[in-house]
DNA sequence: TGCACACATGGCAAAATAACCCTATATATA
DNA sequence: TATATATAGGGTTATTTTGCCATGTGTGCA
């Protein structure tokens, strides 16, 4: 331990809410289900459709889909014979912007490396 | 697969990029890291203060942070005989409000429920 | 110089995740 | 009603992640 003044620990409470925000999180951390995630911004989409476009089994992609719907970020519809996905919470799409500035900044530091 | 019109499979470049996303998020994906970040929004912190306050090992939390750091969010500094972390892309905060949008949306359905 | 502190890292076992195959269910259609 | 289609879910195995312990490294201080 280091002699510091302000010491904060983690209370019960917040245990319990950063691993509900880590759950939320993780659901978007595999590419898979963060390019389908990208994808429904554009509108809904049925299971099928997402099992043509992604290199992976039927039963994969309806996981995934699951998954995302677990953690509140997808709802469902099943309509006729198939089920539609859509985006039920619309702001984590800009996050990507984010992600990708810390990707940027990752690569100019390479890059700046090589010089 | 279904009778769909417009197929759009994933690029080889594509999910190059998503894997690099995903490896971002994904670093945010755990409770301990989360935590540390949004502590970081109030400025750098060195690991002992990070140690006192989580409630696990001294290595699991510099692993943490290294994990963080490999993952261009943060970026540490060594000042005498601490290392101090502060995040590198602070926009990642930003989007803790939309997690709790998320987890919030999830408890009023589940409130819903119960009616 | 030697010691204590602040961190990092390798190794290892347990836990979580991922992706496949197979089977079950529901719905349209013949 | 029988059959094909669209999807969900169980079971299993391979891979990844996590967290602890032990050890190594660098820095300030006695």
């Amino acid at each position: 331990m280091c002699a510091y003044v302000e010491m904060r620990g983690m209370t019960e409470k917040e245990k319990l809410i950063y691993a509900a925000k880590a759950r939320v999180i993780k659901a978007l951390a595999h590419p898979t289900r963060l390019w389908m995630v990208e994808r429904l911004a554009d509108g809904e989409r049925c299971v099928c459709e997402f099992a043509d476009d992604v290199d992976a089994d039927f039963s994969t992609v309806s996981k995934h889909l699951a998954l995302l719907r677990q953690a509140g970020i997808v709802e469902d519809e099943k309509r006729g014979k198939q089920v539609f996905y859509r985006l039920k919470v619309p702001c984590v799409i800009k996050f990507m912007s984010c992600v990708e500035a810390v990707i940027e900044s990752q690569a100019k530091e390479q890059s700046a490396l090589l010089k």
